[in-house]
DNA sequence: ATGCAGAGTTCCGACTGTCGGAACCTCCAC
DNA sequence: GTGGAGGTTCCGACAGTCGGAACTCTGCAT
């Protein structure tokens, strides 16, 4: 549909670095050569490349990403507000003891900058980096809920993905539930990214639109304090005046978008 | 001395990334064009193709680094261990008030994995993803000071590098410094970095290795309170007992220089 | 209205880096 | 010893890349 794709190094390069599982542990040349689908020779040709940028590290016992994108990906605009952020998700973690996360809006998809996860959680599907529908999680409805109406039709897929039996898929629906989500300052959502799990968050505002959102998930079965709602508005709130403080000085003119 | 570097386009890429200054907003063709010494047309070309990757972002105002990027950065197993050490570093965090950091050692560079920095923070030189050199932070020498002594010959580089008056750059004095981090379990560093600030760190072990190291930064004015040492090694040591928990679960077998 | 300046985009022929099969090497298990 | 898997090197054909130059567009000053 996109077209004829221009072949180039630079594709298969990132195809390898996404070959890299990371669930798995550092992995070797012939692991990488299968799962990105490259002719050995390629993948070892690009490896030593990759390697001397300090994008993938070599050790006896195999490949990894290296340490070097680490830095670049801190670079974004995105990671700048995170920073901004971690002590305040911090306190939220520490207060209710479930996994606290903060992500920002991409097309249709959320992703998430952060996770603040207890040491026993069931591990969720949501991890740093990956995106998720945003009709599937509460991020995701509570920054869709502070986007244009308007430009919301352009946005919204024509079958809308479900993760879950619960996913919420109807449009109607999920517009009336972006318009009290608006009005509440929350969006709720319950077994409809994981079963199991349910989700309430809040958006960080700048200039009316929502540059991002912190959320609280938790066992479906377990009672969150009364206050957890407000306690979100809170953090979502510090987060804003520090972001409008840290852009202010030292930064020129930002624009949400440019988040 | 590394002899005749191949010409990549794979190194313009990163050339390009790295031209993105990370204490700007967003950024422009021609700027990225000057910023990184290639012809207009190559950044036009390169920025497409990075675009399509989604390790670029384009908006109306310019260019900025894409999220997309900041999963790939998540994926290094460095970045796992960062992700199981969060909750205890938040813990540490909020009981010192202060400059909580998380990193590894990189030949003989510190690579900061994460920052937890009070609202009101003097911006440190160490940011998360940045390198600084080992003998100058309270990390680096703990790190060290774990290494095997005889190995550390080769990592020693001639002429120590120095960041202040301060910094330690006489290999006798450094050794002598290791040696008793090392009997001590924590190191310490005093305006060798950057003036006016202090540091304590204590290490996550793995089998006799140092896997990464936990600090508390604070102005070199500040008293500490007599427990930070302490509280620093239960931090790390809670996270060395998490990591092994972490890789013992799912993960085949770890050697700590896989992290 | 006019002209200038800088940003962004497109074009195209020369060039050169890239491609990947195949042969080769190394280590370990049986 | 032998088989097999992982890793490395080679090289000729090919195709993607290169970047100067010309062009458009927008904003601003005159």
């Amino acid at each position: 549909m996109t077209g004829a794709e221009t072949p180039s190094i630079l594709t298969k390069a990132f195809d390898l670095l996404h070959a890299f599982n990371p669930h798995e542990r550092v992995m070797t040349l012939s692991e990488l050569s299968r799962a990105s689908g490259l002719p050995k020779s390629t993948v070892h040709r690009l490896l030593a490349r990759l390697v001397d940028l300090g994008a993938v590290e070599h050790h006896r016992s195999g490949y990894k990403i290296g340490v070097g994108l680490l830095q670049l990906g801190a670079s974004t605009p995105a990671g700048y507000m995170r920073d901004l952020a971690m002590p305040y998700l911090a306190n939220l973690h520490r207060w209710t003891g479930q996994t606290v996360a903060f992500a920002v809006l991409r097309e249709f998809d959320v992703v998430y900058l952060e996770k603040l996860a207890p040491h026993d959680s069931p591990s969720s599907i949501a991890q740093v980096g990956s995106r998720l529908p945003a009709n599937c999680t509460a991020i995701g409805k509570i920054l869709l809920a502070h986007e244009n109406p308007d430009d919301l039709a352009a946005f919204l897929p024509s079958p809308m993905p479900g993760m879950t039996p619960h996913s919420i898929t109807d449009v109607p629906t999920l517009i009336a539930q972006l318009r009290t989500a608006r009005s509440e300052g929350v969006a709720r959502e319950t077994d409809e990214a994981q079963l199991g799990l349910s989700c309430v968050a809040a958006a960080v505002p700048m200039n009316g639109f929502a540059v991002g959102a912190v959320s609280v998930g938790f066992p479906t079965d377990t009672a969150m304090p009364a206050q957890l709602e407000s306690a979100l508005r809170d953090t979502a709130s510090q987060v804003a005046k520090d972001v409008e403080n840290g852009l202010a000085k030292g930064r020129a003119h930002w624009f949400p978008r440019e988040i």
